[in-house]
RNA sequence: UGGGGCGUCGCCAAGCGGUAAGGCAUCGGAUUUUGAUUCCGACAUACCCAGGUUCGAAUCCUGGCGCCCCAGCCA
């Protein structure tokens, strides 16, 4: 990450430890990232990242990237490696400190025994089921379960039995004894260890036993010394429960502190859904463009710095907020509009043919890769008798505040020659077809030598020269700020999110585009060369993000 | 009707007893061979409400109201 480009706002956060700091309470900052290898990194993940990666920077410290495997039925090591590229995508180095709740499991069967001798843990027999009745409800406490007093030797004996795999799933189950009446649900002695016969992918047979995530996150943090354990909101209510094993056991304590995860307006933000987009096939994978995750933006063409801008921007709090997509859009545009190369490209083709313009002639124009940033240098745009312009840059009968092209109208060619619009043919409906236009000579870099003004530019490609290629255009995934004020937020899914244009001609320096770059398509937004075109051996851009549009605004 | 949080401009968000930062959005205007960029300017007598303390409160106290989270052998 480029230093130069922390700003690093003020935030409750920061505040803490650097008053922890100050303070003598602690001497170093560690954090961590603890994502579970269940699905792919989302925006809402990169708030995470950058604050814990950032934090720990800032401060001289380090941070962890540990996966939080606890659960092999959700877990798979294609996770895994798609998580390591994100992170580091992002512009994070973990550096040593790559670590795993898998490794820790011997060290926590340990920490469940010694709760057991300590009679703080015991074997509970009930199914399921009857452990939730006898949970109670928000407002009654609970009612101990009749296996709550046995003896320390039985409980022992039962918790190797079922580390032995002498038992099926759901059969038993390790519970902290702590207090069935506690007006805090989580304290109602809360599940540490069930039997789940399942191949970890990285612990394969060797457990059939595996912790709960309360049981473990807070003893991993314990282990790695994790001074700040930065989560979300809702882990408010379990860092008593994570105090109380942090206690008993007498090891390290982490202090935890939490807070508001990201919303996006027009997305989704849960694994679980993001999982269904993709079985459900409503986008063609987890990095489909139109998603939320960070392989998703990466894909669309967003840089990683504007992603870290973005989740410098918004701040970091404590109360439930929904950021609006403009705020992200608008990190893009900052990021892109310095960085991207600019081009010209034609989505919906409109010839023009000058008529003084002498057929055999081909004329190189150096054109600036970015007119703001000369050093970027130039390339040569192909200048001919037959062109091509955007359909909608011309308008039989415009409006007078439509710079652009129409009948008897002047328009400048982008890097080019101003033309006039002299006369139209048109097809059988009456739509034009053709327009014939007469190019001033006199204006290649220079304004008309009689002070004539032209106000509009409008982009253009050489019709024997430009490439043909797909333009995939997309827009936002839901059509409803947020889904889930929906029946079922796939109702609220925009089916024009994404338009296929395969009519495209661009610029013929963009012939060797590689996957990943992106470009500014002069007024019309960012375009990203897509990695299908070298399966398809076409070239095919998506849409990152269109350039803002005062004149669409206008127009309603 | 249990417990834990949160309430400052349309959306985020600083502020922590001394008289409301900033960003996005919006609306004006200037420059412009991208109706882009850039640049200027406007945008909360007001901080959920009601009382109270104080010379002085968004900041402290009391009482309301509203919203979010928790009853997985998920994380």
């Amino acid at each position: 990450m480029n230093p130069s480009e922390t700003p690093a706002s003020a935030n409750f956060i920061r505040t803490l430890i650097a008053e922890d700091l100050a303070n003598g309470r602690r001497q170093n900052v560690v954090t961590r990232f603890p994502p579970e290898p269940n699905g792919y990194l989302h925006i809402g993940h990169a708030k995470s990242i950058c604050l814990n990666f950032g934090l720990a920077a800032e401060f001289g410290g380090r941070c962890h990237l540990r996966f939080d495997d606890t659960n092999p039925t959700k877990e798979e090591q294609e996770y895994v490696d798609a998580i390591k590229t994100d992170v580091n995508w992002l512009g994070f180095d973990w550096g040593e400190h790559l670590y795993f709740a898998s490794d820790y499991f011997e060290t926590l069967y340990q920490y469940a025994l010694q709760l057991i001798r300590a009679n703080k843990a015991y074997v509970d027999s009930q199914s399921a089921d009857e452990m939730r009745k006898n949970r109670g409800t928000l407002t009654e406490p609970g009612t101990a379960s009749p296996f709550r007093n046995r003896s320390v030797e039985e409980n022992l004996t039962l918790f190797e039995q079922m580390k032995n795999g002498d038992f099926p799933d759901g059969s038993h189950v390790l519970r902290a004894k702590i207090d069935m009446a506690a007006p805090n649900i989580t304290l109602r002695d809360p599940a540490m260890y069930r039997i789940l016969h399942a191949k970890h992918h990285r612990t394969g047979d060797s457990w059939c036993i595996y912790p709960m995530y309360d049981f473990a996150h807070g003893q991993e943090d314990s282990i790695e010394t994790v001074t700040h354990s930065i989560c979300t909101l809702e882990f408010e209510d379990h860092r008593p429960l994570y105090d109380w094993f942090i206690r008993e056991l007498g090891i390290f304590a982490p202090q935890q502190i939490e807070f508001a995860r990201l919303n996006l307006s027009y997305t989704v933000m849960s694994k679980r859904k993001l999982l269904q987009l993709v079985t459900e096939q409503h986008v063609t994978g987890w990095d489909d463009p139109r998603m939320p995750t960070l392989s998703g933006m990466r894909r669309r063409g967003y840089p990683a710095a504007a992603i870290r801008r973005f989740c410098d921007r918004i701040g970091v709090g404590r109360s439930a907020s929904w950021i609006e997509l403009s705020v992200l859009e608008d990190c893009v545009r900052e990021e892109l509009n310095d960085s991207a190369p600019r081009a010209l490209a034609v989505l919906q083709p409109l010839k023009v043919v000058i008529d003084n313009y002498p057929a055999d002639r081909i004329e190189w124009i150096e054109a600036p890769i970015h007119p703001q940033k000369p050093e970027m240098g130039t390339r040569k745009l192909p200048f001919a008798r037959e062109l091509y312009i955007e359909a909608d840059d011309y308008m039989d009968e415009p409006p007078k505040k439509f710079f652009r092209l129409g009948p008897g109208r002047e328009v400048r060619l982008r890097n080019a020659y101003i033309i006039r619009c002299d006369n139209v043919e048109r097809d059988a409906a009456g739509n034009a077809t053709v327009l014939h236009c007469s190019c001033d000579f006199d204006t290649l870099g220079a304004n008309p030598a009689d002070g004539r003004k032209v106000k509009g530019t409008i982009h253009w490609v050489s019709a024997a020269h430009a490439l043909p290629a797909d333009v995939r255009l997309y827009d936002r995934l839901f059509s409803l700020e947020n889904p889930d004020s929906a029946d079922d937020y796939r109702q609220a899914l925009n089916p024009d999110s994404l338009q296929t244009i395969t009519t495209a001609r661009v610029e013929a320096s963009l012939a060797d585009a590689t996957p990943g770059a992106t470009y500014q398509f002069e007024r019309l937004g960012y375009f990203s060369a897509d990695r299908d075109a070298t399966s398809e051996n076409r070239l095919i851009f998506n849409r990152t993000v269109t350039l803002r549009d005062s004149w669409a605004k206008e127009q309603g």
